[in-house]
DNA sequence: TTAAGTTCCGTACCGTGATACGGAGTCAAG
DNA sequence: CTTGACTCCGTATCACGGTACGGAACTTAA
């Protein structure tokens, strides 16, 4: 399936057509223009690989943490020439990805103290608050 | 210092004076009577350590990826009975956070091949789209 | 006792990332 | 050549977690 219409797009990259729509006026993804057999009509929006490849780009740098401006710049930084920038940027979000890995260890340890401080027994109110205390966050 | 005004809860529990009023419109903290020396005027509220503890464990709890409105149920939790209920909240938030765990891993895989890739030398576009192929989220 | 600084409260607004709606146009199967 | 599904597009609305504003009441230090 080498063409498709914005539904097929949607699709193939996971998301919904009201999704991939909002990513074109946003600026993620290109609008192509109409396309139609003979001239009649102003024809239907075709998409191809490249952009189920940017689409399914967009989700995982969000899942990298991104924004969606950001992602944006990366983008148009895959086509160009700036280096230098698309390191800034990787670097600054892997140091913060850093954290937040961290950070959601921490959270896990807490929660596990949480799951086998209300596991014990079955009466008696389990001590939520207190299971999360002696972290720094 | 035992007692404290809103914006000394505040200040301890690292968040905005506004934060807090917002909190207590969620029900997440509780709202005390005012209180003021001689019987004159309305007095102004007063804070103490729990609601300290409240707080912190409120912004600990959301570092695990609660809502507001699940950590509301947590903290009603906390002083009842329903350990089976604590336990449900904390397993399925935990199962929850090992996958977003491993997600952020594959991301930051994927963040350290860009960064790689774009570090090698200093001309020409880097593959910023294809750094981040090869993966399944 | 007065002036400066806080608190209180309702209500409005914000950023991020979608998701929904509705009417006109277009496509594809029968 | 109709009928039903899908597309297009502008605009509205949503969820979430705050943040801001403004005027009256209150507190505190000089």
């Amino acid at each position: 399936m080498n063409v498709r219409t914005i539904a097929g797009l949607a699709r193939d990259g996971g998301v919904g057509v009201e999704t991939v729509r909002f990513y074109q006026r946003r600026g993620l993804l290109p609008t192509p223009d109409r396309w139609s057999r003979d001239g009649a009509g102003a024809g239907v929006r075709r998409y191809g690989e490249e952009d189920v490849r940017r689409l399914r780009f967009i989700r995982s740098a969000q899942t990298a943490g991104f924004t969606l401006e950001q992602i944006k710049e990366l983008l148009s930084l895959d086509a160009g020439e700036d280096r230098t920038r698309a390191r800034v940027l990787a670097a600054e979000r892997l140091e913060a990805l850093d954290r937040t890995i961290s950070d959601l260890e921490t959270a896990r340890a807490a929660l596990r103290r949480l799951a086998s401080a209300c596991a014990a027994n079955d009466s008696g109110p389990c001590p939520i608050i207190s299971a999360f205390q002696g972290e720094k966050v």
